[in-house]
DNA sequence: CAAACACTATATAAATATATATATTGTTTT
DNA sequence: AAAACAATATATATATTTATATAGTGTTTG
């Protein structure tokens, strides 16, 4: 039955576009943006996060919930610190694209 | 200057993170992924779109005049059909990424 | 030119996200 | 144990997005 085939399709097709709208979501603010871009060149915690990024501390630590409630981002703390790290492959692919398309061309 | 330098560099990266976040929003929805989706495929009409998404006729109009309006897509008029395309590398480099990420294990 | 068709626009209520200020929780140092 | 430090949590006003209903525009057909 091609009828109920499709349908299965649609159906696959937008679950499959829930879990991606959720990533996507995820990252779609220009300050968890730099804050996994940061944090793609390694594990980083809140204070370097917070020098590297400019974001002050009150939206930093909201930012940071909102990648942890997400899952874009594991943590493990040192003594004072927590350090940050990304644990979503996905979210890393993205970023890797986002970063050509948009710094490629940044003078160094 | 090290510091005037890191500065600059931080307001290069915010301005990126800026534009990267002004994408991701555009993306950031399911039926606009799954609208996208089927057209990095290729040229679809609304009609089709509508078929193939299962998205309703009003909110299919809101979405695609989302995505028209973030220049994400562009359209050409033939007869009473509107075409859409993707006109956006960036978009379409993001939904590649989240085809291998979320639909490259599904049956056919 | 009127009806049908394909699509776009407007309106509004409800849900989410953002900006910003303030308070609180752990950990180390003295 | 008190002070200082690093980070998280809560509160709230504002803005943005979404869902849903209804109306309107442009094109073709009879």
């Amino acid at each position: 039955m091609i009828q109920s085939e499709n349908k299965l399709d649609i159906q696959q097709l937008r679950a499959n576009a829930d879990a991606a709208g959720e990533l996507l979501k995820a990252l779609a603010n220009p300050d968890r943006l730099l804050l996994l871009c940061q944090l793609s060149q390694g594990e980083l915690n809140v204070s370097d996060l917070e020098a590297l990024s400019g974001i002050q501390q009150p939206t930093l630590s909201q930012q940071l919930a909102v990648l942890r409630r997400k899952k874009m981002v594991e943590t493990r703390r040192m003594g004072k610190q927590v350090y940050y790290r990304i644990s979503s492959s996905a979210a890393l692919s993205v970023i890797h694209v986002l970063y050509q398309h948009f710094c490629a061309g940044d003078a160094k």
